[in-house]
RNA sequence: GUGGGUAUAGCUCAGCUGGUUAGAGCGCCAGGUUGUGGCCCUGGAGGCCGACGGUUCGAACCCGUUUACUCACCCCA
């Protein structure tokens, strides 16, 4: 038999209206934020994430799917979507319209990593991307769409996390600073974080590991080495939030795996949905732009995982024991036939049906009327018409409520009539 | 890339210290008389017990290898 490759999802029936209901929510919410909807290649060329995302992140070093072509130019599936949108921004010269510009993206991704909960290797993310203001208002309105995106859907189990991580200005003085003062515990950091001494000394404040964490806690953090236009960008960003009544805490340790990323950083995160808590990651970015060949133009923006929404929505539903009301995709009609002469009015009546919107169905099975009520039953038809010789002489036929069980005659011409006991409109 | 767990019917799982025709529930299909679903009853289909190799008179069960799934690390959405 032939797999599906590892990390890929199959998406049925049965739950494929769960992923429709997310992906509307977000859709709509983003919409009513004045963002439009932005599609894009699923590969690239390998150099745009080279330069965008940056050679040092792991997701470059060693999660991308990178292929040639006949002609031997390099591609790579897209592993995000913020460098995709990036190169687009400028390609269709978006930076000579009106600023600011709004955009968001439903996508899948691309990254060759172990699965496991809210992982795999090829994923569903929703993003948002604001581009040509700096202010920290634009930061507020971005962290506020992703808010009400996670909100809407249904999910209040949740909280938000920011960080400063400054900018070209000031970052180097505090990555010295970090330096010299995890240099001074050497010896007792981890292996991995070793290493990180000399790469990134950033990232050791994120290391799960209990002598690093505990380290990394009296480490001198970020926002204490912030640049002046950084330190008043990040509290004003933090008076907006207030003033927009949207709570958050300050976690010092958020360091952002993308290299992209300049002032502010923030993550949504749950802790219903295992050890990948992250709904939703997103930060600035002023350099981007520029980075992969455009004008310098700032921007934020975010990105939150579909799979780990739907985990997030499910747990809560169940812990909640709440019914979800996402509809599910059922007949208002089946029409039960029998003998060849009903068939063929089944499928004229049908036919007509579908003609004019309404949901309709018929047995090809050849089924007996008892299996046919079985199957009726099962794919949770809303009426049953029952057609048989009887009926094709007289013109007349019952329908059946499959909810109430009730049974009216209909006249089986009189497709208006048929369509007003449908959509339960009293008829005259 | 590193570590833990698991692999028996479509699904969820039993299968006692290796012993011959491998089980249950759910699901699926068909019936329970003459044209009516949900409940109940009866019957049926469906498994070389993940794959390969080894030990043994004999392996779903013991040993080795491998693959897949899963959880965690790393990293991230």
């Amino acid at each position: 038999m032939i797999q599906k490759p590892r990390g890929t999802i199959d998406i049925l029936p049965d739950s494929s209206p769960v992923w429709r209901y997310i992906e509307s929510k977000a859709r709509e919410t983003a919409a009513c934020f004045g963002y439009g909807e932005i599609r894009f290649p699923t590969f690239e060329a390998t150099e745009l994430f080279n330069r965008g995302v940056g050679d040092t992140s792991d997701v470059v070093q060693k999660e991308m799917y990178t292929f040639l072509d006949r002609e031997n130019r390099s591609f790579t599936l897209r592993p995000e979507g913020t460098a995709c949108v990036a190169r687009s921004f400028i390609e269709n010269n978006l930076y000579t319209e009106t600023m600011p510009q709004k955009l968001y993206y439903l996508v899948n991704c691309f990254r060759y990593e172990k699965p496991q909960a809210g992982r795999s290797r090829e994923f569903y993310q929703f993003g948002a991307e604001l581009f040509g203001s700096g202010s920290a208002m634009a930061d507020a309105e971005i962290i506020s769409l992703a808010r009400m995106i996670i909100l809407n859907i249904g999910i209040t189990d949740f909280s938000l996390e920011i960080n400063s991580i400054g900018c070209p200005a000031c970052r180097p003085a505090y990555h010295r600073v970090l330096k010299e003062y995890f240099l001074s515990q050497k010896e007792n950091l981890c292996e991995t974080c070793r290493g990180r001494l000399e790469t990134n000394p950033l990232r050791i404040l994120d290391c799960k590991s209990p002598v690093c964490s505990k380290i990394a806690e009296n480490a001198p953090r970020s926002i204490e080495n912030l640049c002046g236009d950084c330190s008043s960008h990040f509290a004003k960003l933090q008076d907006y939030l207030n003033a927009m009544k949207i709570p958050f805490l300050i976690n010092t340790k958020i360091v952002r795996g993308l290299d992209y990323y300049t002032k502010t950083v923030f993550e949504f995160i749950s802790e219903n949905i295992g050890a990948q808590s992250t709904l939703c990651g997103g930060g600035r970015y002023d350099g981007l732009i520029e980075t992969v060949g455009g004008p310098k133009i700032p921007g934020i923006g975010f990105a939150m995982g579909i799979t780990r929404l739907i985990l997030a929505y499910e747990e809560e539903q169940k812990i909640k024991e709440k019914q979800n009301e996402i509809k599910t995709d059922c007949p208002e009609l089946y029409i039960a036939p029998m003998g060849n002469d009903a068939q063929v009015i089944a499928l004229d009546i049908i036919q007509n049906l579908r003609y004019k919107n309404i949901s309709a169905d018929c047995d090809i099975m050849g089924r007996s009327l008892k299996a046919q009520m079985k199957y009726a039953d099962k794919i949770k038809a809303s009426y049953v018409l029952i057609l048989g010789d009887n009926e094709i002489v007289t013109g007349a036929a019952e329908i059946k409520n499959m909810n109430t069980g009730e049974q009216t005659k209909v006249y089986i011409n009189d497709i208006e009539n048929l369509i007003k006991i449908l959509k339960n409109i009293e008829s005259d």
